[in-house]
DNA sequence: ATGGTGGTCCTACCA
């Protein structure tokens, strides 16, 4: 029996609401993780969701910024929403799937702050942030998932820790999401964690991976000037039900588009 | 080295 789990940096869940449909009539995921929904709850685009065939919904929204949301085929229980760093921001909401293939499975919907320009947290507050953000992902027990439990812990992660992560390494090596702090600290976060990275599991480097491309970018197809922002992560307990993912690339040419693309990924039970 | 585009909500801030 297949599971499939989607995550998507959607950038306005209101403005891009049709986006979203066209995305799930096309590949039907049966759980949908957004970041960036950017409103609040009693604004969400509720009913539309539902037509989309997602009965089970968990949202966590603020006004204007972030927030994170979870559509499911599958009943959902134990809805939680953490905050991080100490501030009100909507970046994290997890859910446990109830019934279906992977009952009993955790999932975790992250959106980890971009980290603004200047790669020092001494003199870069938002940078200070981030990685204060990941010293708490490192530290949280529920986001320890050795032995046999199982959990999926997605999203915009803002880093790409491989050097085939990026279009060039060397390029960004002074940029904000592929500095070396940051790859560290992510990579600290999965291995403490216990956790495996999917989508290189089944796609290793040198082969290059990315989920983002700049609006900067007067040509982002031909340019090509990629990231992996967006990631899956598996517990081992789940890593042998792991069977493809997909980067959905041309998502990024649609009207309108979020400048990261929804990546599917299909464990299968 | 710089500036490039797009989101929210109306003025700057954030990505």
């Amino acid at each position: 029996m297949p599971l499939t789990v989607a995550t998507w940096n959607i950038n306005s869940v209101r403005l891009r609401i049709e986006t979203v449909a066209r995305f799930v009539e096309a590949h039907r995921p049966d759980v949908l993780c957004l970041q960036e929904t950017k409103c609040m709850d009693g604004q969400f685009p509720l009913s539309d969701v539902k037509r989309m065939g997602y009965d089970h919904i968990a949202i966590h929204g603020q006004k204007g910024y972030h927030g994170v949301a979870v559509f499911s085929r599958h009943a959902l229980k134990d809805v939680e929403r953490r905050p991080f760093c100490d501030k009100q921001d909507a970046r994290h909401i997890a859910v446990t799937l109830a019934e279906g293939p992977a009952a009993g499975t955790r999932i975790h919907n992250f959106y980890v702050p971009a980290g603004g320009d200047e790669p020092d947290p001494a003199i870069n507050p938002k940078f200070a942030h981030k990685l204060g953000f990941l010293d708490e992902m490192e530290n949280w027990d529920a986001l320890k998932v050795g032995g046999g439990t199982k959990a999926i812990l997605v999203g915009d992660l803002n880093i790409a820790p491989l050097e085939h992560d990026v279009w060039s390494s060397k390029q960004l090596a002074k940029v904000v999401s592929h500095t070396p702090v940051e790859r560290r600290r992510l990579t600290e976060v999965a291995e403490r964690g216990g956790w495996v990275d999917m989508m290189r599991s089944l796609t290793p480097e040198p082969e290059k991976l990315f989920t983002w491309w700049s609006y900067r970018s007067p040509d982002w197809a031909a340019a090509n000037k990629g990231r992996r922002l967006d990631h899956v992560w598996l517990s081992p307990a789940l890593a042998p039900a792991m069977k493809g993912f997909e980067i959905l690339r041309e998502a990024r040419g649609w009207d309108r588009p979020s400048d990261h693309v929804p990546v599917i990924a299909t464990l299968d039970f």
